[in-house]
DNA sequence: TTGACAATTGAACAGTTGTTCAATTATAAT
DNA sequence: ATTATAATTGAACAACTGTTCAATTGTCAA
């Protein structure tokens, strides 16, 4: 379970043990920093921007983001993979776009954040 | 300036002159992707709901989350670097404390986002 | 069917990240 | 002054991340 460990004691034990129930559990804990892990690369954070405007496919955020094809691809499907985007196939192409309304709100206030 | 290069044409051209002036600054990129990359640890997530709480001290802080001092403190200092946290010395103490209300707000929003 | 194009994939690479360990600074108590 | 405690620091290490490159899949048009 848990394999790190304290090298010292507790200063005010009282504030740790009021604090400790109010604490998440790791489940949730992994889940939250997992997002955010998703939203800390300026790549991903284009893409969702640009697809906040309008679907997209793959070669054309490629050419908006001046990047590879490939390099577009790979970071898609991690936005896939945390379902914060869904890809529908349409002929010949695969068009992208948001998948979640929290996302643009959880920008919006880490803008202000920044910006301050 | 720009070292990455596409190696497609757009498909949709309209589209992608349509959205590019919606573009963010590069330089607004960079400090939004480093405000969610500080987030994307939980280590540092758990840092910033235990002060939410409470001010709290480094040793306090270590037995909460059962971690070494040492691993704490490098943590709360990456906080402090983005200006998260604020550390006031009392004594023999250092005590920390969340430096920023937008923090709260966001984390509550990435709550929502998580939990749905 | 053949050829061209859109997109995905996996391996490889350099760069970054988080914790540990040992050493150090700084304060308080004796 | 000396000792003990709180916190910080830097180097080292393994683990992880993002882009590139080359190869592959799947679809459309001729």
């Amino acid at each position: 379970m848990e394999n790190k460990r304290t090298d010292c004691e507790a200063i005010n034990i009282d504030i740790v043990e009021k604090v400790r129930p109010k604490m998440p559990e790791m489940n949730l804990l992994y889940e939250l920093s997992d997002f955010f892990k998703v939203m800390g690369d300026s790549t991903r954070i284009q893409l969702l921007w640009a697809l906040e405007e309008s679907e997209m496919c793959v070669g054309d955020l490629a050419v908006l983001l001046n990047m590879t094809k490939s390099a577009v691809s790979h970071q898609l499907k991690v936005l896939r993979v945390a379902k914060l985007v869904r890809a529908e196939k349409k002929g010949k192409n695969v068009y992208y776009s948001l998948n979640d309304h929290h996302v643009k709100l959880i920008l919006e206030k880490a803008l202000e954040h920044v910006c301050e």
